[in-house]
RNA sequence: GCCCCCAUCGUCUAGAGGCCUAGGACGCCACCCUUUCAAGGUGGAGAUCAGGGGUUCGAAUCCCCUUGGGGGUACCA
């Protein structure tokens, strides 16, 4: 049975991976995973215009940085062509296209058209203005073999035209149970394959599909009022018709379906900002379907065990970026300390290329830092606010921020200055957290003043900022020299009483 | 305009006729912890289940209507 299930996902290179795409990728590998069947990915690049390589290559990369491995696909930067019905991009297969499409014709289930877009143009314009809906008048589909002669003889191209039969065209859907349109409503006869030779969307896809034994079509639900053509199409080529699963639209926070324009829609832009592929997944999956128990978060191969389209929801669901950084942060604390660090690096790697830190650690530095900032950084990127003070070499102190609240200047020097003296006695050897906080803390005794405003003066002199790891950890991290140099300077920026 | 679809806290959702005075999570508020920021713990506010009709002994759950929202209406995918 697991043998007969392959499902597919089939992106067009118009752009960089789309959360959307990425998304229905995800479930379709879940489903294909959870039952034991083949995921194929395939180029939809037709639209020859806007599709590019390097878009190809995000979206591949893109799909393999989250964990979703195909077991049929192109070859694409670097992978190689894998799977018995290759090829497995559209611009390759057009022979198949072709093929199909001289059947329907011989057949008259389509047929040729030579209307211009202008004339389309007008019987729209027409159609608008009588509020009609659009749909083509079908003024070459009765054309005489004579007629099409005449006009094949003056050089008109010919686009290729399906026949849309009347009727009712129904499917059990797998999300959304039964669904059932009147071939009416379609626009007409649809075309299959433009004047200039090359095949449309509907057509191939149906072709492929059909070519590839692809068993389940699980897409986005403004697939949904496309599917009686492709059911059509199916039926007039001859093939059993796959199910058909229409997950709900991840829509924008406002409601709307997810765009550009309000969202962020890149996937790599969400790995840019620190973004880790374990929340990704663990969010994308969430959003529309949920295990029917309390459990939020879950590993990929959890969800795979769990999936089930039948508890995929119907509505479509928005975008909530605040929950997406909850569980990035709950999977970061998941995250093995090496891993961590592998993971941690390349983003302070670019803060360095971008000047936000004047070098990076050494991995195990920052393996040794973990315990202090990793349930403090809600992403990745976020290490750099957190622990940036670290590998900075000018802190670009404010003196005015360097006073805390309670306190004038006069008594912050005293204190930074006192503190330095306590601090100063210590070696390299005493120079660990337990060893550093007690004396600052009888000093602040002896004073009568706040611990809290003695350390936000001294977290400030050497950081730079109001939020930094625990105080004392935070010097031990700077080292002796550098705390105390920082102390230096900070007392030196205040003015003198 | 026309066609199709959808509808539970602000958001993601549990719920498949009695277990619901509707559960969980994010976010929010308070408290605890605490040197800041987080994390964590505890508690709280928050949904007359869009509204109205039915069906039923009984409806968030089934049916109808209304309203609201979304998607689609290409020689794009």
């Amino acid at each position: 049975m697991a043998d007969d299930i392959r499902v597919r996902i089939a992106p067009s290179p118009t752009g960089p991976l789309h959360i959307g795409t990425a998304r229905t990728a995800l479930f379709n590998f879940l489903f294909a995973r959870h039952a034991g069947g083949t995921f194929v990915l395939r180029l939809e690049d037709t639209d020859v215009a806007r599709s590019t390589e390097a878009y190809e290559k995000d979206i591949l990369d893109g799909l393999h940085w989250l964990g979703i491995s195909w077991d049929e696909g192109p070859g694409v930067a670097g992978r190689s062509e894998a799977g018995p019905y290759a090829p497995y991009r559209q611009m390759a297969r057009l022979p198949d296209y072709a093929a199909a499409a001289a059947t329907l014709l011989a057949e008259d289930r389509a047929y040729p058209c030579y209307c211009s877009p202008d004339e389309l143009e007008a019987d729209r314009r027409e159609q608008e203005a009588n509020k009609l809906p659009p749909r083509y008048v079908g003024r070459c589909a009765t054309l005489t073999p004579e007629e099409r002669a005449a006009r094949e003889a003056d050089g008109r191209p010919a686009a290729v035209r399906f026949r849309v039969r009347p009727g009712v065209v129904a499917w059990d859907d797998l999300v959304r149970d039964r669904v059932e349109i009147d071939t009416f409503n379609l626009g007409g006869d649809f075309v299959i394959v433009r004047a200039d030779g090359t095949p449309l969307y509907h057509f191939t896809v149906v072709v492929d599909d059909m070519a590839m034994g692809i068993s389940h079509v699980i897409r986005g639900e403004d697939h949904v009022s496309n599917t009686p053509k492709h059911i059509l199409l199916f039926d007039a080529l001859g093939y059993p018709l796959p199910a058909f699963a229409h997950l709900p639209l991840i829509l924008n926070p406002d409601g709307t379906k997810m765009s550009k324009r309000k969202s962020q829609t890149a996937v790599a832009d969400y790995i840019a900002q620190g973004f880790i592929r374990e929340a990704l997944v663990n969010y994308f999956a969430f959003l529309g379907w949920s295990p029917g128990t309390e459990e939020d978060v879950l590993s990929l191969d959890e969800i795979i065990a769990r999936f089930d389209l039948g508890k995929v929801q119907k509505g479509g669901a928005r975008f909530d970026r605040e929950r997406l950084e909850w569980l990035n942060g709950q999977w970061i604390r998941r995250l093995d300390d090496d891993d961590l660090v592998d993971r941690l690096l390349p983003f302070l790697e670019a803060a360095r290329i971008a000047g936000q830190v004047d070098h990076v650690p050494s991995p195990d530095e920052l393996r040794s830092l973990l315990p202090i900032v990793r349930e403090r950084i809600p992403t990745l990127a976020a290490i750099v606010d957190m622990a940036g003070f670290l590998w900075r070499d000018d802190l670009g102190l404010d003196p005015a921020v360097l006073v805390p609240k309670r306190w004038g200047t006069a008594t912050t020097r005293d204190g930074l200055a006192a503190a330095r003296a306590l601090l100063a006695a210590h070696d390299g050897v005493t120079w660990e957290a337990e060893e550093l906080e007690p004396p600052l803390r009888s000093l602040v005794e002896d004073r009568g003043w706040k611990a809290g405003d003695l350390f936000m003066a001294i977290r400030v002199a050497t950081t730079g900022q109001t939020a930094t790891p625990p105080l004392f950890d935070t010097l031990v991290a700077l080292g002796r020299e550098r705390t105390l140099a920082r102390l230096d300077a900070a007392i030196a920026r205040l003015p003198a009483a």
